[in-house]
DNA sequence: AGCACGCCGACT
DNA sequence: GTCGGCGTGCTC
């Protein structure tokens, strides 16, 4: 018997299934989808493999032998392996990086090769005589064994206990028990628990009643999904506030209810903790939850619970979309135009993809829901491969918040050189005054942007990275947002001794001036800074809410999902910063974000008001989001794209190389486009491009620049791409110099 | 990636 | 003689 295994030794150029055998007393343990050890190379060096097939025989002559099997039972389904190779065509990875990315971090090997996740039991304690025996025995015990009697007692009313718990409500020692175990009237036993995050426990409610327009939302999904052969894709497009969540909530609920399983994906789950609340509420047991702030042991715990069926929704992040549930009936990619479905490391997924994949495999539908939706979505839906579903009004027949315009450059004219307009700081006064919240955004933590000298021109700049320093007054530090590296300010000028001018503003800056502003008003701020990495923002929302803390002030982080209903005032304290970057995408960023933040205000009774600050007021993006008006945005962008030979026209597909040695970096570039252009005949609509610089050029001391590839992204274009990398990793620079592919990169 | 093999110069 | 530099090639 012979296996064919994906190696975590072999590296990208190398990777393909390699054959071992099985020795005979494994032959009955080994499955499919199991992990095994097995000696690899010329060294024979110890690596793990995964099962991916078995078979009779090899048509490699000397094979090896597998030295151990890792796992009792499989970790991966024989879905979940396509899924591995879709993702090494795609993706550009080894089929093991590919696995490893689908399976919780509890299960690796840390180096004395022993799990990192282990299970989690308890000592438990039940009776192993009789009921009518025990009272005997208690009764007789009262006086001579009162402690003995005590145990007995609490078991025969609740059968099994936790050793621990019996022992804390008893007041026992531990003595006591085993004495009752060595006569055998009770057995101890050890049972296995899940960790779970916290979140988890949340009084049942039902699903609420669907207003007119999101049943027929739900009706026509249900209907086209019954009606459509093979998996669905449906696009939903509503304005903020407009219950898309209700509508997710039924169809989970039908989903389940036919024996399936779901799969509910947000963008930041640590910032969405009222839909994780309701969709508990709704659901309670069967919700497995999957985000990045969980511990490593609730992590696996969850996903042990997914994996036995014992949990059928799992709502999460984009990792959740591996989620190893059988009978998948259902996929919601909610706010589906985020960035963060996009894997930032290798392998770089993009989450939307995986999931119809997924989809595909067990025909089942994809749910995708948004403000505003992807320009690639909002085409597919267009052309019709996408199901196109739309909620135009607020749920309750709200009001969309009333949004202004504020003209910075006008402000300046009449003297005011703060970050509030004049207008603004009013609509903050009338906030305060009739005891209403107020959110304020601004997309730069720190004081200033950077620090420079007004004589000579010198400013801070990390010694790292292309990137000039960021001042945080409350530190008192220049700090590097990209490497964390910092350094103090002198009094003057390092280079001439001259003043030094603090320009560009962030949010603690926004802070201090507030507070200069209106003394001694509350303020949150909300930002990295703040917020410690273990996700300590639930606190501060909560903090928000109950304290009714006047003013909030933050980066991105206070844009997603967030509902205050007290909350009638929304400030995009400067609406250019997005705008102005190189990609692409950057109209749709600006937009989606302004939708998104105005959409916080006026979630309650009152109707809302939003300003928006910006020194081009009659910028077209700016004008659209202002108004919210989506579609009209949609077709200016198309039109954009048209033109730029962008998606989803073509495809842009990044060759990025990045190392110490900046010369390297760009020879080893140079020489893989001419490989690619040697290919690619002119005759075929593929254009590359560079090596450009991407837009930060230097990153802890790393130089990166990139080929822009303008394709169609085929199966062709993917097997010369991968021929082309595979030959970067077999030059000998590839040890400095480190090469990987990007799909619709960023810039 | 990592390890062996092999073919050259410097050294006890 | 032989120790060790690193260029080359392979990994079931």
């Amino acid at each position: 018997m012979f296996a064919r295994l994906a190696l975590s030794a072999a590296t990208y150029p190398i990777d393909k299934p390699y054959d071992y055998s099985v020795p005979a007393n494994l032959e009955s343990a080994i499955r499919e989808g199991m992990r095994v050890i097995v000696p690899f190379g010329n060294g024979n060096r110890i690596s793990e493999g995964v099962v991916l097939s078995l078979t009779g025989e090899s048509g490699y002559p000397n094979c090896k032998e597998i030295l151990r099997i890792v796992d009792s039972v499989p970790l991966l389904s024989a879905d979940q392996l396509q899924l591995a190779y879709f993702m090494r065509d795609r993706y550009f990875c080894t089929v093991y990086q590919a696995i490893r990315t689908m399976l919780p971090a509890g299960l690796w090997l840390n180096k004395s090769g022993l799990p990192r996740g282990r299970d989690q039991f308890r000592e438990m304690v039940r009776l192993s005589v009789s009921a009518d025996e025990t009272n005997q025995i208690i009764e007789s015990r009262k006086k001579s064994a009162p402690k003995q009697a005590e145990l007995l007692e609490l078991l025969s009313t609740f059968e099994a206990l936790p050793v621990q718990d019996l022992l804390h409500f008893t007041a026992a020692s531990r003595a006591s028990l085993l004495r009752l175990e060595q006569q055998e009237l009770i057995e101890r036993y050890s049972l296995e628990v899940y960790r779970r995050p916290e979140s988890a426990s949340v009084p049942r409610t039902v699903l609420p009643v669907l207003n007119n327009e999101q049943r027929e939302v739900l009706e026509s999904i249900l209907e086209q999904n019954a009606a459509h052969s093979g998996p669905a894709v449906h696009l939903i497009s509503g304005v903020t506030g407009s219950g898309k969540t209700c509508i997710y909530g039924h169809l989970i609920e039908n989903c389940l209810s036919d024996g399936k399983s779901a799969i509910l994906l947000v963008p930041e789950i640590a910032l969405t903790p009222q839909i994780l609340a309701q969709f508990n509420s709704w659901f309670g047991e069967v919700v497995a939850l999957l985000h990045s702030s969980l511990t490593v042991g609730e992590r696996y715990d969850e996903w042990k619970r997914i994996k036995r069926g014992e949990a059928r929704l799992v709502i999460g992040t984009r990792s959740a979309v591996f989620a190893p549930v059988a009978n998948l009936g259902l996929v919601i990619m909610d706010e589906e135009q985020e960035d963060s479905y996009r894997s930032e490391s290798s392998p770089r997924y993009n989450t939307k993809e995986v999931a119809r994949f997924r989809c595909h495999q067990s025909h089942s539908s994809l749910i995708l829901g948004s403000a505003t939706p992807d320009i690639r979505s909002r085409f597919f839906a267009e052309q019709g491969d996408y199901f196109y579903h739309s909620l135009p009004h607020r749920f309750n027949t709200k009001p969309l918040p009333r949004v202004q315009i504020v003209d910075m450059k006008e402000e300046l004219r009449a003297g005011n050189r703060s970050l509030f307009s004049r207008s603004l700081k009013d609509a903050l006064m009338d906030r305060i005054n009739r005891q209403e919240q107020s959110i304020l955004f601004l997309n730069r933590r720190g004081t200033n942007k950077l620090v420079c000298c007004s004589e000579c021109g010198y400013t801070y700049r990390c010694p790292h990275c292309s990137v000039s320093m960021t001042w945080h007054a409350g530190q008192k530090r220049l700090i590097c947002h990209y490497c964390g590296s910092w350094t103090t300010l002198g009094s003057g000028c390092p280079n001439c001794g001259g003043t030094l001018n603090f320009i560009g503003a962030g949010t603690q800056l926004a802070e201090t001036e507030l507070s200069s502003c209106f003394p001694g008003l509350p303020i949150l701020r909300i930002d990295s800074d703040t917020v410690s990495p273990a996700g300590s923002h639930r606190i501060l929302f909560q903090r928000f809410e109950e304290e009714r803390i006047p003013v909030m002030i933050g980066t991105q982080m206070i844009t997603k999902g967030l509902n205050f209903d007290r909350v009638t005032l929304v400030g995009v304290l400067s609406a250019d910063q997005s705008l102005y970057s190189s990609d692409f995408r950057a109209g749709e960023r600006t937009f989606s974000l302004i939708t998104q933040v105005v959409g916080r205000s006026g979630r309650g009774e009152k109707q809302g008001e939003a300003f928006i600050q910006t020194f081009t007021p009659d910028h077209e993006i700016i004008q659209l989001a202002a108004q919210q008006d989506y579609e009209s945005f949609y077709q200016r962008e198309l039109e954009m794209r048209r033109l730029q030979n962008a998606p989803p026209f073509f495809d842009w597909i990044a060759f990025s190389a990045s190392g110490t040695d900046e010369a390297l970096v760009l020879n080893v570039l140079q020489r893989c486009k001419w490989m690619l252009q040697n290919i690619f005949s002119d005759s075929e609509s593929v254009q590359v491009l560079g090596p450009v610089p991407m837009s930060i050029v230097k990153m802890n001391d790393h130089f990166r620049y990139r080929l822009q590839i303008c394709c169609h992204n085929s199966p062709r274009v993917r097997q010369i791409l991968s021929s082309v990398l595979t030959a970067c990793g077999k030059m000998k620079e590839s040890k400095q110099v480190s090469v990987y592919i990007e799909n619709d990169p960023n810039p």
